[in-house]
DNA sequence: CAGGATCCACTATTGGATCCCG
DNA sequence: CGGGATCCAATAGTGGATCCTG
């Protein structure tokens, strides 16, 4: 697998420059220029797309929990869109880590500083087709609005008062109009030590994600 | 089937008064009180609850398109609730007149006539058990906020101007936040005479239905 | 394990079709 | 037919489970 390493845009300008060039881009086509073969399925290649956009943009965190263009701040999510450009997942945004929830306040979150300046890049994958012949789309620069980070924040509160009260196993996913907490793992057997009051128990790993019509409303609002 | 005939409420109160007393009986013991036998199913008998309802109310508009209480201008509207008491179903409002929508304000249409105040009887159908069962709940009597008017008023504009510029064909159910047009006829094949440009068309006659969300919103503002 | 995410069985919702009564 | 509505097959959405890479 060749090893195209690129050196990391400066501002946003050459960042979204840079992004530009792949509007239009075949998964496949993306794959040949970066030398990686790019299997039919994502079946079992599910974060590869992702993985291309970084590289061809140039994004240095790698597996660091930093952003992925450190120098300026921003965040790269790539997602899959259906025709309409809706998205048809949620999307990703950090781990959790429930200890730590009730002595931070939302603005020193890890979850609010990914969300601060984020990258989208939308993957057409209407008809979940084969990978290497998905296109991807026009990528839009974003930072919450106010009212889009009073929902996160509310969402963000609620998590963390209802971890303070009862600890990681009253947090459902049905919880949070945007924002909800899900399995973060290779498997359900995964097992993490998590502290508490008694000394530490072993959690299943979860992370915080943005619900569908969270990042449908804000693709819509800004195209 | 024995005819009780009671007089129609002469005021809200009055109203108010007889329908609390509904609340908690069964469609089984209303049909008794009022000598009619109630089915296992709603398969075949699906305006039956809503029937002995208007019945045990003293409704008088019987099938003429007038408000059910005329005298009090309040509209009738028992609908089926969950355990939660969310509505399971979207609620039949009035038949669109397609023809004269172009001519109408809002105001003046039928459908916002019936919405002006009405008297929403629940009927406990969590399961979709057996129909003599099922409890009635507590009446509410509502009249749409300023909000509510606006999200009503705007779907209906939507589809008049649909009409006006494409006909009835460019209408779906799909249109619609809060007030939507579906098919109200005993099947596919009924057909009805609508007037337009070219002399009339044959088209299956619709209706306007309040969407699920819409009413559980409204419910759970109220109680 | 943290980063990049999607899979997919199940549940919830939608909306076209339908039913009784007077 | 217009009034009273619900039925139910098909689609959309949810959320627990899972997969690859460095």
């Amino acid at each position: 697998m060749t090893q195209l390493t690129l050196e990391e845009p400066r501002t946003e300008a050459e960042l979204m420059a840079r992004a530009k060039r792949l509007a239009g881009l075949t998964v496949g086509e993306l794959g040949d220029r970066l030398g990686v073969p790019v299997p039919e399925s994502t079946r079992r290649a599910k974060g590869l797309a992702g993985q291309l956009v970084e590289r061809f943009l140039g994004a240095s965190a790698g597996s660091r929990d930093a952003a992925d263009f450190q120098a300026i701040g921003v965040e790269l999510k790539t997602l899959p869109v259906d025709v309409r450009g809706r998205p048809k997942e949620t999307t990703f945004v950090c781990t959790i880590q429930p200890n730590r929830m009730a002595q931070l306040d939302f603005e020193d979150s890890p979850c609010w500083h990914k969300l601060q300046r984020v990258l989208w890049v939308p993957v057409e994958a209407s008809d979940a087709g084969p990978l290497p012949g998905r296109r991807l789309g026009t990528p839009i620069l974003w930072s919450p609005t106010a009212e889009e980070r009073r929902v996160l924040q509310d969402d963000w509160e609620r998590v963390a008062a209802r971890i303070a009260e009862g600890g990681l196993d009253e947090i459902t996913s049905r919880l949070g109009d945007a924002l909800q907490v899900r399995p973060k793992a290779a498997s359900a057997a995964a097992r993490q030590r998590v502290p508490d009051a008694e000394g530490f128990q072993w959690h299943n790993p979860r992370g915080f994600y943005l619900r569908t019509d969270f990042t449908a409303r804000v693709l819509s609002r800004i195209r």
